[in-house]
DNA sequence: TTGAAAGCGATACCAG
DNA sequence: CTGGTATCGCTTTCAA
């Protein structure tokens, strides 16, 4: 790859020269004291004492010049940041997913973290590491699985204390954050098994980026008619209305009885096009979804689903105070339990 | 109001001292050169030409010690940053908007940006601007209205070289991206009203955090039919099936023969409740949401809809390059154009 | 109670 | 070709 530079083109001198960005020697010399003196005021600094006719100079100075420290460099000088680094999954984020994220930056926001959101283009692996590590991140949470132990080992010596990852895993060295996907199957497996149906598809997006999730729910489904005389059919299935259309005009030929479809927005795809087919749901072919959406809800019939209890942001985030303050700790791996059938009209 | 600088709570000593972060000149030393000879051999620099050997002793020191620069003090010595400062949004974001912000992310990253997303909690107004600038942004995207003339005067005094801001706006001095919310609410109108409908009803979510979308909507189809005979009635509908139940319970009452749904979403909650009430859609009532969401073409009587053409993030990501390299050229302000109807069975 | 100065890590100028 | 050295903005010891 041919090694381009941009060139910054100059900016035409403005009318009003660009003003200079304030620093605390700025400060310092609007109030007539040291640097040193401002810090203190400012950061409210306890060992010292400083008269208030002073504290109330540098405050104003402060607010007259606009001043605001520069985060880089005091976390140069301190040593440590408080940025937490997630880089973007790599799969397309649910609505699910999407709350569970928001939610957590907020209770990280709560513990005074920073939360850095890095878009890791066309970096893979180790190198997308390095990216992530020289950011010096307090703390990385990883979701999906690209992470190796080498990895973890990279962004600890570079000084994250805590580095976690969401989804998948485990990762040596690594905390974990595991969703069960395999779980997930063998709920909706068994709950199908249970309800007497014995020929069950499985609806798997044919999105690369949900393998790491599909796969394990598929796997889980298997396992939950193991030793038993039902077989299980993998449908791979395009989030698109033709996809649909296609898999549902050849339902009969397929002969399934039942059929678990990944999540709510895949069993409202494949429900349409098997009742436009005249398919009859639940009567003909059980239909079960998973992740509890509420427009599961709003289906006729509405939805059997598997709910998955996310744990909260809050309590991620409790994970990640907890391995900062504590680095030594040996990793703690959380599964999230209680994936549990919601049982509708549907199955 | 007092000037108040955040206190970063200090972390205890680790059981286990960390293993110290190599520096450029841990790598000189183990090369036996001097830092500038690392700096320059790690960054290419063209200006001064290095022996292949002493190249290669640096590159290998490097690689031996897991060497990674560290991005603050590299920023702080060059006087600017390459991050894109992205508060978190005060609404819920949709699917729409969620898409959105991926790609931009990803176009950002492609551009060589970091994009930061900061979950401003419990800072308000300029307090959360102040927050902002201290990471030293060269450019800030914020969603939503939160943004005073001085917030901007401020973000660029301590060097954002582009503010723009995103769905609202505009403000004084920073570039906009405007979606326009009282066009989609027009063409609903129109459409209702041209389809023969007079008594037009306008779903009004209750969340606060989306008011300044919805009340745009609203006033656009107020616009729409302002002169004629029909008239427009105001629906607050919280985001719940039991909500939705109580509206369309007392349908009849409001004798409406049309209902623009704010977005999708509600419409699938209100279609689902009105047509559980036995109300006819679209032979009683008339009813189109917003965003072309893929669920509104799965529900029967397939929704009809308002479409927005969103720019695209990697627009978006031009503006910002654009702003960042001429930052004294007066602010532009795209409006998303085209939003269209897209007429299905339900309207 | 305040100030001078060292130093965090990386870069770029200027000598040699 | 390579090595000192000043510098970015801030915090914090140590002296005064």
């Amino acid at each position: 790859m041919p090694y381009v530079m941009v060139q910054i083109p100059k900016t035409p001198a403005p009318a009003f020269p660009a003003p200079t960005v304030p620093t605390s020697a700025d400060v310092a010399r609007l109030a007539g004291v040291s640097r040193a003196t401002v810090s203190y005021v400012l950061n409210n600094t306890g060992t010292v004492r400083i008269s208030e006719a002073t504290r109330h100079r540098v405050r104003e100075a402060a607010r007259e010049l606009g001043y605001v420290p520069h985060a880089a460099a005091r976390s140069l000088r301190a040593g440590h940041s408080r940025i937490v680094l997630m880089p973007a999954p790599s799969f397309p984020a649910g609505p699910l997913f999407t709350g569970f994220l928001a939610e957590l930056q907020r209770a990280l926001g709560r513990l005074e973290y920073t939360v850095v959101q890095y878009g890791a283009v066309g970096l893979s692996g180790d190198d997308a590491v390095r990216a992530w590590a020289e950011l010096r991140p307090v703390a990385v949470l990883v979701p999906g699985t690209d992470l190796t132990p080498q990895g973890v080992d990279l962004l600890k010596r570079s000084g994250a204390r805590a580095v976690v990852t969401v989804g998948s895993g485990p990762v040596d060295g690594a905390h974990a954050l595991l969703l069960d996907h395999g779980t997930i199957g063998r709920r909706a497996g068994r709950h199908l098994y249970e309800r007497g149906r014995r020929r069950i598809g499985v609806v798997v997006p044919a999105d690369p980026g949900l393998r790491v999730f599909s796969e394990p729910r598929l796997e889980g489904v298997r396992r939950a008619v193991r030793g038993t005389a039902a077989t299980v059919t993998e449908l791979p299935l395009a989030y698109d209305e033709e996809a649909a259309a296609r898999l549902a005009a050849r339902w009969e030929l397929l002969g399934l009885d039942a059929v678990f479809t990944y999540n709510d927005e895949y069993a409202m795809l494949l429900m349409r096009a098997l009742q436009d087919e005249g398919v009859d749901v639940p009567g003909h072919t059980a239909l079960i979804g998973a992740d509890d959406l509420m427009l599961g809800r709003l289906l006729r019939p509405r939805l059997s689903t598997v709910r998955l209890e996310l744990p909260s942001g809050r309590d991620l985030a409790a994970l990640v105070e907890r391995a900062v303050h504590d680095p030594g700790a040996p990793p703690e791996r959380h599964t999230a339990l209680g994936a549990t059938v919601v049982h509708r009209e549907s199955s």
